[in-house]
DNA sequence: TTATAAGTCTACTTATTTGGTATGGTAAAT
DNA sequence: ATTTACCATACCAAATAAGTAGACTTATAA
């Protein structure tokens, strides 16, 4: 499941897609429009700059924009960044991997069946963006 | 990510798979054989039981065993019952359906995405059974 | 140059979930 | 009588998720 957390940056991410081009939007306009805890949004803006998804300026007239098109950011990279692991187990991540205890991969079913979920899931991530946000 | 508890159900089930039609295994063979703690393990047991996955027998000579052949029994349908919904948002869940706060379903971008993950996802993991986990 | 508007940073708090442990009794089968 | 699953209650620790507080920095415009 994704957390909240996720939600509401996919919600500021559409909120921010739909203004794309169009200079910095305030995090309070955001957090009022699309009812997200003021200082909460703040983190995720943050985080978000700091992968280099957002652009932000300060002072009067400042705020947040998308650094890159909509089309160009992947829901792939935002779920990772914010949500965590897009696998199912740890043993099947591809930038989350740990290995497993007490179970050899080489003759785990289940670390089939789970590579098979990440890949059909990945496809899917993968080859979506914040355009697909949008109506 | 699949928790702790459903990794353990899934090691048990697979014991219990190898053992099919070989008679009841002990709670405690389990345990011993795939490093689970005994009390916790008493529980998934029993959900699994209380699901019709599972039948097991009192007494001497008792134990638990699986109640329809491997083949039968859907991932799907076990990751449900112990680890939850399969899909990411409560919005687009089959079985644990709930509807978004502040958020139109039909004209929310995140919402199409999810259901298309939900379904790739579920491609898998409802043709597959407890005996693809099998070597 | 000063006031104000904004984002930045650190740290804290609180709530919920996860992953157990401990204890003890009950019910059914052999 | 013994063995085993069943059931209940209570508790605990750690991790994670969700949110809050307050001071600090930087940019703009009057």
């Amino acid at each position: 499941m994704l957390s909240k957390k996720s939600q509401y940056a996919f919600k500021a991410l559409t909120y921010l897609a739909e203004r794309f081009n169009q200079g910095p939007v305030l995090i309070s306009e955001i957090a009022k429009q699309k009812k997200i805890p003021l200082k909460f949004l703040e983190n995720i803006l943050l985080e978000l700059k700091k992968a280099d998804i957002l652009e932000s300026k300060k002072g009067k007239g400042g705020g947040y924009f998308l650094k890159k098109d909509p089309a160009k950011v992947k829901m792939a990279t935002i779920v990772r960044l914010i949500n965590g692991p897009i696998a199912m187990l740890p043993c099947v991540s591809l930038y989350f991997y740990e290995r497993c205890k007490n179970c050899d991969e080489k003759q785990c079913g289940l670390h089939d069946i789970m590579i098979e979920v990440r890949d059909a899931t990945l496809e899917i991530l993968e080859n979506r963006t914040l355009k697909d946000l949008l109506v």
